[in-house]
DNA sequence: CAGTGGTCTAGACCACTTC
DNA sequence: AAGTGGTCTAGACCACTGC
């Protein structure tokens, strides 16, 4: 295997020496974006620049934005070139939620945030940070109904002082979805999450909002999700109720 | 674009004049599949001889392939060959069971076969098949302990004539994985699958089983199993005990 | 019409497995 | 040593987008 330093570059901090060279670039783009050097949405070099600039053949580039393609971590747009995926796309807007009705799609949504204050988390919200009992995070409070029937009751969590500035006013004035929200105001985009899923009889606060009885058990669900460095950026636990809509997930 | 019935061949039942080379030859190869050409576990020919016998380039068999190995469908073994996927290999044995502790992982499991039966079967089951209410199904219902304590109760439905052959004593003897004794008895591989998750209240049945009091909720299942063709193979709804162990899902 | 990604080819060389 | 998949190259031509 040739790698980059050995055979072309002078970069002597590379450190993937034995990898093969669609890798060492794919890490490589991975680390642009992490740095913030193209942002979500933006337009990434052509792949004939992007060959010359690494001094790899275009096949070689191909296969390293092929993986990347398919994580969703860019698009590829016929004619136009490549862009940093969003999350403000209409197609990836309900990428992270998997809500179903029995016949198969959800119908509008609406979104209501109860509240959004600066405070200490929960422990299980800190120690999913590796954070401490005293550290600050934004919390948020909202609940979301499916054709007018509320459905998801969720507190989550942002670490401060990243994610500072984020408030009430910012949250009600934004009309998108929040993860577009912390792409257009912190240029973080989220590529994956964990979901931790179990059954429980529901919070009195959450019933109140969900308008069920104390008899019905709910999902609930725990998510942490990463951006590039693999570093947790959010965390959110919510209850579901799954009466008419049933949380679907595919497996292969 | 060339179809290989316009260039080369003279398969005049090619209905994929439109798709480009490599999708034209994924679709044979599954085509294959679903005929049973291949079974499960057996060695499909090499890269340069599927070129030849297709007459197209090596890397045309190569992408067509990547997507296959990336849908788990085929594996690829250097310097063996291509072999066609299984689930009795060690790694795939968990493939379809979401299940964690806090820790992250499972402990040693038990299966416990507590029936086999033909019988007929309740709605949800026949519609998923699109078959009538007065249709035979082998019903398994089952039992999984992590570490001696019970966690999931299963009721298990394969439709008959096809499973016709399949009861409680192949299930006692049989070692593996329930989908591993399906592909060794009747050659059927099951590439994906779609669970429904709800929260209810367990049955009487199952709570008995799980050994648990009726205020506890637990995870209701609801999975369809699918093989190359898209039919569905398999019905099965579970209900998962989530006080220690829950359901974890990887969003991307 | 220039520039982009999408498909396809032909072939070199490497890493690994099997005999 | 022979055969397999894994990496990488150089280049042709097509389909699509945007000016």
């Amino acid at each position: 295997m040739i790698s980059i330093m050995e055979s072309k570059h002078d970069n002597s901090s590379d450190k993937h020496l034995d990898l093969p060279l669609y890798e060492q670039i794919k890490r490589k783009i991975l680390l642009s974006l992490e740095q913030g050097v193209w942002s979500p949405g933006e337009l990434i070099p052509s792949e004939v620049e992007l060959a010359n600039s690494y001094h790899v053949s275009s096949g070689t580039i191909r296969k390293a934005m092929d993986e990347l393609v398919s994580q969703h971590i860019l698009i590829r747009r016929q004619g136009s070139g490549t862009f940093v995926a969003t999350h403000q796309e209409e197609q990836s807007k309900y990428r992270f939620l998997h809500l179903a009705n029995s016949q198969g799609k959800m119908k509008e949504s609406t979104n209501k945030i109860l509240l959004c204050s600066h405070q200490k988390a929960p422990e299980a919200v800190y120690k999913a940070f590796e954070m401490h009992p005293d550290d600050i995070f934004v919390h948020i409070r909202r609940l979301m109904s499916f054709n007018l029937q509320p459905i998801v009751f969720e507190d989550i969590w942002f670490p401060c002082p990243m994610f500072e500035s984020l408030n009430l006013e910012l949250l009600q004035v934004w009309t998108g979805t929040l993860y577009g929200l912390i792409e257009n105001h912190f240029g973080i985009h989220m590529i994956h999450a964990q979901e931790r899923i179990s059954a429980v009889m529901p919070t009195e606060i959450a019933r109140e909002y969900l308008q069920i009885d104390k008899s019905i058990p709910v999902l609930d669900i725990f998510r942490t999700s990463y951006s590039y460095g693999e570093k947790p950026i959010e965390v959110r636990q919510a209850q579901y109720v799954t009466m008419e809509y049933h949380y679907l997930n595919y497996l292969s």
